[in-house]
DNA sequence: ATAGTTATTGAGAATTGTTGTCATTGTGGT
DNA sequence: ACCACAATGACAACAATTCTCAATAACTAT
């Protein structure tokens, strides 16, 4: 039961640190072969899925596509995300917004909440 | 290029409408099928992008599992989700928060937002 | 360093969710 | 009632993710 390193999951976890931004499993999965050639597809699922039940990673939802995910050491400094529909990227937005419990319908409990902005980025933008 | 309106798209657009939460695909197949017995899950995931397509729905994303979707003039009364994760229902909450210009990073322009508060509904919630 | 144990990998099969194809059905106009 | 053709339902095709398992390689103990 003990656990073993590889250079596989060093490189999808440096991916993912070095990123940035919430990235899909193919992103991970394409910047991780450059690192490690010959990686499988089902090594950066295997390895995405356990970060996440660790809680090492968060799952970030858009829309109509797969999930991105992003360290949680990251969403620990609490942040949200930016949706730009023309490139489709989500990028990391500092801050937050007050007076959420405002909104909390009686008798349900708050845990936590997550905010995404959606719009063009300063690249896709057409100013 | 005209169209016609049918028993199923009724059904659906109906399912939608008394639903009064986001649903996903499935549930709106089998609430669907209890008016029209036989009908097509091809049909159901053919009304609801067509739907969506021309704006009358909108789509409600959940981590790790498949869109949501709700009418858009319930939408249209801007509104936010909240996702309970015991149940894993997601309800309409009414009311929004103020300042989101204020998280914007420069050059990025805004064009909406969701928000997702995420806990426990009233049905849920050990009190 | 060497060898043994077994957790982890990569390839592909299997599953699940969604879209495409097309003969048949049934709506809406006449 | 008849016709034209938009919409349906069954199933094939595709996409995203998980499962299976023999081969590999990370750690342990010599
Ligand atoms: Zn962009
Ligand atoms: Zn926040
Ligand atoms: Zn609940
Ligand atoms: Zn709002």
């Amino acid at each position: 039961m003990e656990s073993r390193r590889t250079r596989q999951q060093d490189a999808i976890e440096a991916v993912l640190a070095d990123a940035g931004r919430p990235m899909s499993v193919q992103e991970v999965f394409s910047a991780a072969a450059a690192t490690v050639p010959g990686i499988g597809l089902s090594t950066v699922y295997r390895t995405i899925r356990k970060l996440a039940e660790q809680g090492e990673i968060a799952a970030v939802a858009v829309p109509g596509q797969p999930d991105r995910y992003e360290l949680a050491h990251v969403a620990a400094t609490h942040h949200h995300h930016f949706h730009c529909t023309a490139c489709d990227r989500v990028f990391d937005i500092r801050g937050c917004v007050g007076g959420l419990d405002r909104l909390l319908p009686s008798g349900f409990e708050l845990h936590g909440h997550e905010l995404t902005l959606v719009g063009a980025c300063d690249h896709c933008s057409g100013t």
